[in-house]
RNA sequence: GGUGCCUUAGCUCAGUUGGUAGAGCAAUGGACUGAAAAUCCAUGUGUCCCUGGUUCGAUUCCUGGAGGCACCA
C-alpha cells in the first residue's frame, strides 16, 4: 500500500487557514476535515467563521457543523470520529487535509492522546458544585488523598484542571496520573504540518476587520437567537458571551464589540503560544502560503 | 481677556510632609491529555508638560511659559 499522507495546517484564527486548505485541496484533491472546536456546531456560524456556502462547494469539508451546541463532544469524541473517517479514507486514497485553531483537536489526530475512561456528567456536575460551595481548596485536598503524582505535574491553581483529574479518578477508581503516558499507537500516515504566519499587528487588523464583518453579517441576531443556550460549554465562546453580556444590560453593544476583538486577540496570542512550541512545522507566511506550501508538498509527497 | 483647577505608564488615575514613583485596565511572555474560541500562571511599562529659581538633592516648593477643562467677562 502506498504511503499515506496527512497535511496538517495550523495558525492563529483569521490568518487565511481556509483559503489555504481549500486551495491545497483542489490541488491534491484531497478531502478537508476540519479541527475546530467552535465550528462543530450546526447552531453556530456566522461567529465562528465556518467556510462560506461558496468555499463548502469548492471542497470536500467534514467535521464542519455537523454536532449540535446540545450534544457533549470532546476531543477524544473528535479523535476518534476524525480517525475512524481517515482510516477509510486512506483505504482508497493517500493525502488528506487538516485545518484548525484548536491546538489540541489536531494534536489529538496527528499524534494520539492517552486513552481515559468515559466519565459520566454527573460527576462533573457535582465537581463543579463542590468547587462552588467549597472552593479549589478543597478540591485540591482530596486530589493529594488519591492522586499523589498528579498533585506534583497539575497546575493546581487551574479548577478545570483539578476537576479533571478528580473525575477520572471517581470515574474508574485509579489516579488520572496513571493513565498517562502509555504508548500511544502511531499513526499509519505521516503527518506534515504547514504553518501559516503573520505578523502581530497585521493579524490583529484582519482580525478586527474580520470581527467587523461578522458583526455586518448579523452576528448580533444570531447571538441573540442563542442566549436561551448561553450556560452550554458550546456557548462559551468568544464573539457570543461578549454579546450575551449586551443583551443583559452590563455592557453597551460598542463595548461588547470591541471586547470580541480583544478577546479574538487574546485567543490568537493563546494559539501562538501553542503553535511556537512545536517542532517540524513548515512555516509559511500569510502572503504567499499558497505557493510556499505548494512548492514544500510538491516535493514532500510522491 | 480675568479667575480657579488640571497636566505622572498605551488609557483612567493615585502618590511622593523634597531623597527620581504605583494601582486598575490594556499589553507582553508562558502553561495546557475528553471544558481548549475553554481554563490557569507570570511580568514590566515612565524626560512625573516645558523653563528658570531655591536646595546637597525638585516629579513634589516658587517664577515664567504651553496645552486642557470650568466659571466670569
Amino acid at each position: 500500500m502506498s504511503p499515506k499522507h496527512l497535511i496538517s495546517i495550523i495558525g492563529p484564527t483569521a490568518v487565511g487557514k481556509t483559503s489555504l486548505a481549500i486551495a491545497i485541496s483542489r490541488h491534491f484533491k484531497a478531502p478537508i476535515l476540519s479541527a475546530d472546536s467552535r465550528q462543530f456546531y450546526k447552531e453556530m456560524t456566522i461567529g465562528t467563521a465556518v467556510p462560506t456556502p461558496a468555499e463548502l462547494a469548492t471542497a470536500p469539508h467534514h467535521f464542519i457543523q455537523h454536532k449540535s451546541i446540545h450534544e457533549s463532544y470532546n476531543v477524544g469524541d473528535f479523535e476518534k470520529e476524525a480517525i475512524s473517517f481517515l482510516t477509510d479514507h486512506f483505504q482508497k486514497h493517500d493525502i488528506a487535509i487538516l485545518v484548525g485553531g484548536s491546538g489540541l483537536y489536531t494534536d489529538a489526530v496527528c499524534h494520539g492522546l492517552d486513552h481515559f475512561p468515559n466519565v459520566k456528567s454527573e460527576i462533573r456536575n457535582q465537581l463543579n458544585e463542590q468547587y462552588q460551595s467549597l472552593g479549589l481548596k478543597s478540591l485540591q485536598e482530596e486530589l493529594a488523598q488519591v492522586d499523589p503524582h498528579s498533585l506534583k505535574t497539575l497546575d493546581l491553581n487551574n479548577p478545570v484542571r483539578v476537576i479533571r483529574a478528580l473525575e477520572v479518578y471517581k470515574a474508574s477508581g485509579k489516579p488520572f496520573s496513571s493513565f498517562q503516558n502509555r504508548s500511544r499507537p502511531s499513526r499509519p500516515f505521516n503527518v506534515h504540518t504547514i504553518g501559516i504566519e503573520a505578523e502581530r499587528d497585521v493579524l490583529y487588523e484582519r482580525i478586527n476587520k474580520r470581527v467587523d464583518l461578522m458583526v455586518e453579517m448579523g452576528l448580533e441576531e444570531e447571538a441573540l437567537s442563542l442566549l436561551p443556550f448561553k450556560n452550554l460549554n458550546a456557548l462559551n465562546t468568544v464573539g457570543y458571551k461578549e454579546l450575551f453580556s449586551f443583551f443583559e444590560g452590563q455592557i453597551s453593544l460598542a463595548e461588547a464589540i470591541e471586547d470580541i476583538k480583544k478577546n479574538s486577540r487574546r485567543f490568537a496570542k493563546r494559539q501562538g503560544t501553542w503553535n511556537r512550541k512545536k517542532s517540524d512545522v513548515i512555516w509559511v507566511p500569510y502572503t504567499e502560503a499558497k505557493e510556499k506550501s505548494l512548492h514544500y508538498l510538491e516535493a514532500s509527497l510522491p
